[in-house]
RNA sequence: GGUGGGGUGACUGAGUGGUUGAAAGUACCGGUCUUGAAAACCGGCGAGGGUUUACCCCCUCCCAGGGUUCGAAUCCCUGCCCCACCGCCA
């Protein structure tokens, strides 16, 4: 959520910038829903005020001595007036909140000024390339047909278990799978200094509100029947950035002690797709349940912009370690989503598709998130609590890697070659698919 | 599922109808002391919103939503969550 204070004295400006996003800011319409609520809110608090003093009046009297029968007839007439026109106005003022809420809400977040211009991906601009695309003197297979060769990857089994866009993985392959799962937590925990966290795979509303997925793209998600109104989490930076939820960071016993904090966390993901038939139907490209390593990070202001290259780099640093060659792009302003500010996108190379993939999407959110959620800090200068920053981005999509690998280390003989890294989480195996 | 006990500020924890946004302690901030730090002592210190250049002032908030009352953190109802014990299941 945008800082209504902002939006205030900023309205041309904010609707500028958000224009780049391709969001039309609906000026008039602010305005008026502003001027309702404070209106409102006044008139209302002002004779609020004026009941409270009426009835502490009565408290007095009575301590004064006087009868308490007595004391209440002296103030009964005014007081039903005072009511009977704040219950009007009490009401009015509650709508009136409620409708710029609920516009609030879905405004997106403003792009950050270094974030390119443009309406969708052929706009985003690359800004680093690492590794060399393998050249190969055979026809090479996509990661479908490679997964066929000993029945280790089955689609047509998933879709009799439950439906499209699911897979069941045996042997090797699952265990390759499971292997980069391994290896990418380990990574982030030994060498970049996250702490491992383990979170619910159903969310509540809140936790959705909180990080912008409701109440715009409620179509995305999986919800579950019942009372409870839980969703399947489409990502883990739902549960692990809501922890910070209502939170104002520092304090003691939840070992939320002092910012920044880094998460990495494993999750299943999912999405139901919607909207996205015809897409990657071949495949494990678009999948509604996938594997995620998720890199969360909660910073100072300050820090955020500084973090975003951090987190970026542990993400890329993955792609190295498996030599995988990738490029990095920034994303434009129409292609970047709802909550965020700025936005890398990692595309891995796919020789089945001959084309890079995005396999990464690291996002700063500046405190677009933490201020939908009241996740706060204190601020070491004022004192005050604060905002704070939110970021996240994959580290890496499982299953996506599992197809980059596969695509990449394949054979002439249709084996697949284990990248060096992986090894040690697979019992030292150097070859599947043999 | 059953029974009982709870949900108060960053934290611990008092507070059962009257000017209490809330004692005390911790933490934090400022100061005194000190070569420096610690300790000690003194002072300050909840959050959100409105108005304001600013100060002041006003409103809301003691899990959430209703209710009783002139007046509720305090009484009543409902819901959610937590804790303990029992049962059941894993």
């Amino acid at each position: 959520m945008l800082d209504i204070k902002y939006l205030r004295s900023h309205l041309e400006d904010a609707a500028t910038q958000l224009r780049k996003k391709y969001y039309e800011l609906d000026i008039e319409r602010f305005k008026a829903l502003d001027n309702e609520r404070k209106q409102a809110g006044v008139d209302s608090q002002n004779l609020l005020a004026e009941r409270k003093k009426t009835s502490n009046k009565i408290g007095q009297l009575i301590k004064d001595g006087m009868a308490v029968d007595e004391a209440k007839k002296t103030v009964a007439e005014s007081l039903e007036k005072i009511d009977e026109q704040h219950n009007v106005l009490k009401e009015q003022a509650r709508e009136a909140q409620e409708s710029i809420d609920e516009f609030m809400l879905e405004i997106p977040n403003i792009p950050d000024e270094s974030v390119p211009e443009g309406k969708d991906e052929s706009a985003n601009r690359e800004v680093l390339r690492w590794g060399e695309p393998r050249i190969f003197d055979y026809d090479v297979l996509d990661h479908v047909d490679l997964g066929l060769q000993k029945n280790e990857m089955d689609f047509d089994l998933a879709s009799k278990l439950t439906g499209s866009r699911f897979v069941v993985m045996r042997g090797q392959i699952a265990a390759m799978h499971r292997a980069l799962i391994q290896f990418m937590l380990d990574t982030h925990i030994e060498e970049h200094g996250y702490q491992e966290i383990y979170v619910p795979y159903m969310v509540n509303r809140d936790s959705l509100y909180g990080t912008g997925q409701l109440p715009k793209f409620e179509e995305d998600l999986f919800k579950l029947e019942g009372e409870q109104n839980y969703y399947l989490i489409p990502t883990a930076e739902v549960p692990v950035t809501n922890i910070a939820r209502d939170l104002i960071v520092g304090n003691a016993g939840r070992g939320l002690d002092q910012l920044p904090l880094k998460f990495v966390c494993h999750t299943p993901c999912f999405r139901s797709e919607a909207g996205s038939y015809g897409r990657d139907t071949r495949g494990m490209i678009r999948q509604h349940q996938f594997e995620k390593v998720e890199l969360v990070h909660m910073v100072q202001p300050d820090q955020s912009e500084q973090h975003l290259e951090e987190l970026v780099g542990h993400a890329e640093t993955i792609l190295q370690k498996l030599e995988l060659p990738y490029r990095k792009v920034v994303l434009c302003g129409g292609d970047l989503g709802f909550s965020a500010c700025k936005t890398y996108d990692l595309e891995v190379w796919l020789p089945g598709q001959n084309a890079y993939r995005e396999i990464s999407s690291c996002s700063n959110f500046g405190d677009y998130q933490a201020r939908r959620m009241k996740a706060r800090y204190r601020d070491n200068e004022s004192a005050k609590p604060a905002y704070l920053h939110t970021l996240n981005g994959s580290g890496l999509a499982i299953g996506r890697t599992l197809v980059a690998v596969m695509e990449s280390y394949q054979n002439a003989d249709r084996s697949i070659t284990v990248p060096k890294v992986l090894q040690p989480y697979m019992r030292g195996i150097e070859r599947i698919n043999d």
